[in-house]
DNA sequence: GGAAAATGATTAT
DNA sequence: TAATCCTTTTCCG
């Protein structure tokens, strides 16, 4: 269940762990069993993430495409090569989950294990391997479609050299609300229902202003806010938003409970004001906010 | 055992 | 706006 941030940790994952290396690729489900073939024994040239998209690129020039949706989750697991490599950063979640254990921690590493439940992709390397399963899009590509493909979404925070001006274009010169802009691929690319909620609570912004009535200022402001929270989510592998000052636990790490403002806090007190906080649905999303503080 | 929910997006009506 | 797709986990009986 991963918005941007996920992706971009699982192109990191796969770059330094499987770049360069040759891959064994199969489906044990069987329903990317054609597509598996294309790729299958080709070495793997690199991972990059754009929004929520996975592109893995091999050596005989495909794409293979990937985009988790709702609830799309790739496992990991290997030798302690494999994992020395692969637990660069902090703890993962989202999208991600813990590396199994397979070798019994004692360097006995024989092979990933019988694939358990639908595996649409599995993909396999010298000392690890990795399983996908339950992605909304699997696909392989030429590079041309795999531009193309690119060329339908917006700016991605999460990309060093991202076009923040083409942002603020595309926000402040569109009709519908900022709550629908932001989920809106084709304006930003990463962003979804946890972030436009939590980011529009920080900004102070309705959720039903629309693009054009915002300043291209604020939607400079609102695109750096994305970026840091953002980039948060990237080192931390999960969605932190509230400031310490706001939190009344300031441990480490973030309890749950602390880590939002209002996602998924319908009828709690406003952190800031203590209102309650609301929710409806915004194109068959829910949407939550805080009435008092993210008016119009 | 079954229903519901989940950080998504496309297609049809 | 509604239906549809994809899978696992959680909760309820």
């Amino acid at each position: 269940m991963p918005e941007g941030h996920s992706i971009h940790r699982l192109a990191r994952q796969f770059t330094s762990v499987f770049a360069g290396q040759q891959l064994s690729v199969s489906s044990p489900q069987g329903r990317f069993a054609a597509g598996a073939a294309r790729l299958d024994g080709q070495t793997l040239v690199a991972a990059t993430a754009h929004g929520k998209q996975l592109f893995l690129e091999f050596d005989n020039e495909l794409f293979l495409r990937i985009h988790l949706g709702l609830y799309g989750a790739f496992d990991f697991g290997g030798d302690e090569t494999f994992r020395g490599a692969s637990s660069i950063g902090a703890p993962r979640r989202v999208g991600e989950r813990e590396l199994a254990d397979d070798d019994g921690g004692r360097g006995t590493y024989a092979g990933p294990p019988p694939p358990k439940g639908a595996v649409r992709v599995r993909l396999v390397a010298e000392h690890g391997w990795a399983d996908l399963r339950g992605p909304t899009a699997c696909e392989v590509m030429t590079p041309g479609e795999q531009r193309a493909a690119l060329a339908k979404l917006g700016p991605d925070p999460l990309q060093p050299n991202a076009d923040s001006e083409e942002f603020v274009r595309r926000l402040t010169t569109r009709g519908s609300p900022v709550g629908l802009l932001l989920m809106n691929q084709e304006v930003l690319a990463g962003v979804g229902n946890v972030y436009r909620a939590e980011v529009l609570f920080r900004q102070r912004l309705s959720p039903w202003r629309t693009g054009k009535a915002l300043c291209s200022e604020q939607a400079l402001e609102l695109w750096n806010d994305v970026v840091s929270v953002m980039g948060d989510g990237v080192a931390a592998g999960r969605i932190v938003t509230t400031r310490q000052e706001h939190r009344g636990d300031r441990g480490v790490p973030v309890p749950t409970g602390e880590a939002h403002y209002v996602y998924k806090r319908q009828g709690l007190p406003c952190r800031i004001c203590g209102c309650e906080v609301a929710m409806t649905e915004m194109a068959a999303r829910k949407l939550y906010w805080c009435p008092a503080c993210q008016q119009e």
